[in-house]
DNA sequence: TGGCAAACGGAACCATGTTCCGTATATTGG
DNA sequence: CCAATATACGGAACATGGTTCCGTTTGCCA
């Protein structure tokens, strides 16, 4: 909330006097924020960039200049929740009885956000160029949380040790592929792979 | 082999007297489908129609006459496979000491087959309509072999009881996406499936 | 208010799947 | 062997969706 212009980083943003961008920019890019969130759910996160374009009421030039991929669109978008979920780990890490436990319920928590964003889980995991950028924020965000969790939980003897973060979440993105189908219940299968980690 | 005749079932062949395809039609069909097993090798199953079309020195539209969508083509080119993994089921039921374990030794089967042939396992999942027939396909010959080796299992009282086959495939085939990354390794991600599913 | 860099809109371009139709040819009856 | 015809072929043309480009518009500051 707090960061009014653009998308540099708090540490940039403080050495810079001020690049301000024109009021319009400004206007027009919270507008696409707003627009693409609507159409992500409307049809799905692969909606057609003209049709982003249309709800917001510009040209898709417009777009490409403020998200010059289609992936800094959706991490824009859904940045506060990652962060949020990100943030939740190390909380569930001090609440919740056993590390286990912790990271089956932030391993939720993410499943969650995954299965109600529909088409995210199939973006994340496109081999797609576009896709690279929202690949890669999600990882970065993510993973440290993750690899805590699992650590945490090894340490305790409660799970085996040969499984990274990383792969971790992808097999858990991979599991949510799909979720929108009502014969498939990807939270359950997520549950399950969870189980699986556990020692005997 | 014995099948010279195009791509009708037994059944209808032996009511039909001789609706014999031209010859060239036969040869052109043999060649897509090599030139197709090719290019899905030497780049992934979503290798662009043009560029079979090339391989096979035919145009597109002798591709779209045999195979009307790309999934009809995906199919013949992998029906020996997957014939063999259907068949592979009941083996491993009578020959493996363990319902659980021949159920183990099955999926292993399954996730070869997909994880060696790239692009499949991301196919199979798609919404995309033109794949509809591949996974019908895939789920019409596999489900049922699953859901022995999963009842056995389950007779056995080795595993949880409130899973589908239809579930446990789709879980599957989600975890072996991306398995061309070789940070990621499915094989072992599906093991800790399986392994989630027994009980305690 | 005038000048100009920033931002805009959307036509144009590229890649891909899919359809359509004029042309070529295998097959078969005479 | 030839001609007639159904069958099959090739590839141009169409549809869709991402991305780029550039002539035009507009906010901002002197």
């Amino acid at each position: 909330m707090a960061d009014i212009d653009g998308g540099s980083t708090a540490a940039a943003s403080r050495r810079e006097p001020a690049p301000r961008k024109r009021a319009d920019a400004r206007r027009n890019e919270a507008t696409l924020l707003d627009a693409a969130a609507a159409a992500f759910v409307a049809s799905s996160v692969d909606v057609p960039v003209r049709e982003i374009a249309a709800r917001a009421g510009v040209g898709v030039g417009t777009i490409y200049r403020h998200f010059p991929t289609r992936a800094d669109l959706i991490v824009a978008v859904y940045r506060h929740q990652v962060e949020a979920c990100a943030e939740a780990g190390p909380t569930l890490l001090a609440t919740v009885g056993t590390p286990h436990a912790a990271l089956a319920q932030w391993i939720d928590l993410f499943v969650d956000f995954l299965v109600t964003k529909h088409g995210l889980a199939e973006a994340l995991q496109s081999d797609n160029a576009a896709f690279q950028t929202l690949h890669t924020y999600f990882l970065d965000r993510l993973v440290p949380v993750c690899a805590q969790l699992l650590e945490a939980a090894a340490v305790a003897g409660e799970i085996r040790t040969d499984l990274s973060a990383v792969e971790l979440m992808r097999g858990v993105g991979n599991l949510c592929i799909g979720a929108a189908d009502p014969r498939y219940d990807a939270r359950r299968m997520v549950e399950i792979l969870i189980a699986g980690l556990s020692l005997r």
